[in-house]
DNA sequence: CTCGGGATGCGT
DNA sequence: CGCATCCCGAGG
């Protein structure tokens, strides 16, 4: 395994969102690593976008996606929920939501959704703003990957956000198990 | 300060 | 489709 160094985390939001496919995401808790392979990312590119949390600007809350890139932008959702997004390009405001993993080491099976996915690798609000070159959560290149073909959606659930809704940077393995909503 | 609603998941 | 459950961000 390959560490995913700054360089990759600052290309542009929908190459990295992608390139972020078949990638490992790692989180030691308790001296053991949990890992899950990305197999569903959402794009969403700054300010403009509706659909993002930083389409409202620098504020407490979207500090973190307008800093450097390759750190973790993780928040709360309904109340209950944690969803956790890597910080792309560089004070920016862009990020890639990492929806689903397919478990790999010392994960439970329910892996399939933003919510589930920091659930399952024990992520929350001390998460939020980690650097991802950490010795304890990160991102690796497997040894080996296997071929797959990723296919374009519409993102889930922004329907509040006007064209943006349409744009197609939903992007997933092909015919994985564990994509959400199938 | 109040208040509306949310990048979800689960059960009905 | 309703609900849990909390905090963000907007407005008074």
């Amino acid at each position: 395994m390959n560490k995913l160094d700054r360089n990759f985390y600052e290309g542009k939001t929908e190459a990295v969102a992608q390139a972020l496919l078949g990638m490992y995401l790692v989180h030691h808790v308790d001296a053991r690593p949990r890992i899950g392979r990305i197999v569903e990312v959402e794009a969403y590119l700054g300010p403009q976008d509706l659909a993002a949390h930083s389409s409202k600007g620098v504020t407490a809350r979207t500090r973190v996606m307008f800093g450097p890139a390759g750190h973790a932008y993780v928040y709360q959702i309904y109340g209950l929920h944690y969803c956790m997004n890597v910080v792309t390009e560089g004070a920016t405001g862009t990020a890639v939501l990492l929806r689903a993993l397919e478990p790999v080491e010392n994960l439970p099976e329910r892996t399939q959704g933003p919510a589930l996915l920091c659930k399952a690798m024990q992520i929350d609000r001390r998460q939020n703003g980690m650097d991802l070159l950490s010795e304890t959560f990160y991102i690796a290149r497997p040894d080996e990957s296997p071929s797959f073909t990723i296919v374009r959606r519409p993102r889930i659930g922004v329907d509040y956000a006007g064209q943006w809704a349409r744009r197609l940077l939903r992007f997933y393995v092909r015919g994985n198990p564990f994509v959400s909503r199938a």
